[in-house]
DNA sequence: CGGGTTTGACCGGCGC
DNA sequence: GCGCCGGTCAAACCCG
């Protein structure tokens, strides 16, 4: 049995047909060299299929289609084959020692082949990882413009922008109260509490100057060292603790304060993602950690909201709600809200691209029509093309809310294959490769078909947590992994055409004064402090 | 023992 | 002013 054998398998560590490589998001499929040999009767194939794979993002396609999938190892193998087939006609005996040096020649051209393919292999991911990290930068760097530009408009238009946005809002929702966001000061207000809340509240006092918006400034639970319960520690926490999500803190902006970058924060802290999504599971996968500060029977629901913080770094003021659906408890909606100050694993990646993606259409939606970046049905049509129906808009809620409703049935066009590999949409949904930045989608997209639909709403209470559709009665089979679909959602978001228009035209409005006060656009992607992301999953 | 969870209390906003 | 409600805190508790 042994003779004329060349075990390849022995080449290739033993990983499974489809390995997630966590830096490239997607799966790579890790089989054995090709290597036909023959051998008493016998034959072993090995494939050299190392860089097969489902579909990645298509930035990453493109740099893999330079690297042919199917690698020529120039060994020749046929020929040693036919050799070894002869060799099992004759006796084998006189032959086999030639056999064998053949054959351990032929293994260790395989194994360079290996190890140049697996350096190529690193350079790719590599490659996507510093792509990635530019995508999220841009798109960062682009809200906080959005919000410089809104700035700006407000600071000269004053009330104007606001009155048309508050026409917006009831001819849209038809509710009566404007949108929060909209109703920081002219000048941007947007600013942190940290800022914000001093003219209107003794309780708070501030070290930090304008500028101290440093995420890495102290660690809030230390800061809020003791007894003299949440004053005394925000007291001396003008970090992330007092930029924290409550939306009762950003009412108090002082429209006094000067725009920077903060405010830009300030603004998409204000809006929340909801994920809505089925799960058995108490908490989905977002790749984050988090802490569970608190619990709260809500109204209206008889299922507990569950308060959850990031715990990935000291400081991150990224929180979370989780809570069962009302009327369908298989239905887990998730509530983000927040910017990471810190690096986000891949896994948590797609998360953050999503809220990012998704608070950046949102608040670009409600800029005044002046802004000409985007309205509600383009933004609605632009998260969700293909769901326009069930985008909707209301302006009942404090702060606006974007709604990933992952429990319907795949979309038709883009999620036709269920049971394959999202190739297809995946590719044509990307041409400009804005979806890179949520790289794990595609394991997501792979594995899942739950996404599709998407809810834009204002109306954290009831419309967030209402059924706005239909939505098909439970099926176990139906049940993705949560962290999938949340990329999925990350996916339909950052991948969508009609996305990347709205940001290119957000991009060619706002670039004349992109000047740029943070240039985060490095590879060091989530680190960046106007970071809007908040998903993360765990 | 350290870290996470539970849970009752506290706080501020909002509507009446 | 009062009560309701959402959100947060932090001591107590649990767990590995």
């Amino acid at each position: 049995m042994d003779k004329g054998w060349v075990s390849s398998q022995s080449l290739l560590p033993p990983t499974p047909d489809n390995t997630m490589f966590p830096l490239l998001g997607f799966p790579v499929k890790l089989s054995r060299p090709t290597m036909e040999l023959h051998h008493d009767n016998r034959k072993l194939v090995a494939e050299v299929d190392f860089f097969s794979h489902t579909p990645p993002p298509n930035i990453v396609k493109k740099e893999l289609d330079q690297t042919p999938l199917h690698i020529n190892t120039g060994l020749q193998l046929l020929t040693a084959n036919t050799r070894s087939d002869q060799s099992t006609v004759d006796d084998g005996l006189s032959s086999d020692a030639e056999d064998k040096r053949a054959k351990t020649t032929e293994l260790a051209q395989l194994q360079v082949e290996l190890q140049r393919m697996n350096a190529e292999n690193k350079k790719l991911k590599e490659m996507l990882s510093h792509v990635t990290g530019n995508y999220t930068a841009l798109q960062m760097h682009l809200v906080t413009l959005m919000q410089q530009n809104q700035q700006r408009t407000e600071s000269t238009e004053n009330g104007v922008a606001q009155g048309k946005v508050e026409d917006k809002n009831v001819g849209v929702g038809g509710g009566k109260v404007p949108r929060q966001f909209l109703d920081i000061g002219p000048s941007g207000t947007a600013e942190v509490d940290d800022q914000v809340s001093d003219s209107s509240s003794d309780e708070r006092t501030r070290s930090s100057t304008p500028q101290n918006h440093n995420i890495e400034a102290g660690a809030r639970d230390g800061a809020r060292n003791n007894n003299g319960k949440s004053q005394l520690g925000r007291e001396e926490s003008p970090d992330s603790e007092s930029q924290g999500w409550s939306p009762n803190k950003l009412q108090k902006m002082n429209p006094s304060n000067p725009m920077d970058q903060s405010t830009a924060e300030a603004t998409m802290r204000k809006a929340r993602v909801s994920v809505r999504a089925r799960s058995e599971a108490p908490m989905i996968s977002d790749g984050c950690q988090w802490r569970k500060y608190g619990q709260k029977m809500a109204k209206g629901n008889p299922c507990p909201r569950a308060y959850y913080r990031c715990t990935m770094a000291v400081g991150c003021p990224v929180r979370k709600q989780v809570q069962r659906c009302a009327d369908d408890r298989t239905i887990l909606v998730t509530t983000y809200e927040g910017t990471h100050n810190h690096p986000l694993p891949p896994a948590a990646m797609a998360m953050a691209s999503t809220t990012a993606a998704a608070a950046t259409m949102l608040l670009s939606g409600s800029m005044s029509s002046a802004d000409g970046v985007m309205n509600p049905n383009l933004l609605a049509r632009a998260i969700l093309p293909c769901s326009t129906s069930m985008a909707t808009l209301s302006a009942s809620a404090p702060f606006p809310t974007v709604t990933l409703d992952l429990t319907h049935n795949p979309n038709p066009l883009q999620f036709q294959r269920p049971g394959a590999p999202f190739q297809v949409p995946f590719l044509q949904a990307q041409p400009q490769n804005f979806g890179s930045g949520a790289t794990p989608i595609a394991q997501a997209l792979y594995n899942q078909s739950k996404f599709s639909g998407l809810q834009l709403s204002q109306d954290v209470g009831s419309s967030q947590l209402a059924p706005q559709a239909p939505r098909p009665p439970l099926q176990p089979s139906q049940h993705p992994s949560l962290a999938d679909t949340v990329s999925a959602a990350a996916w339909a978001i950052t991948s969508d055409p009609n996305f990347t228009a709205v940001l290119a035209a957000a991009i060619s409005s706002i670039i004349g004064g992109a000047h740029n006060s943070n240039n985060n656009n490095n590879s060091n992607n989530n680190t960046s402090r106007t970071t809007i992301s908040s998903f993360s999953g765990n």
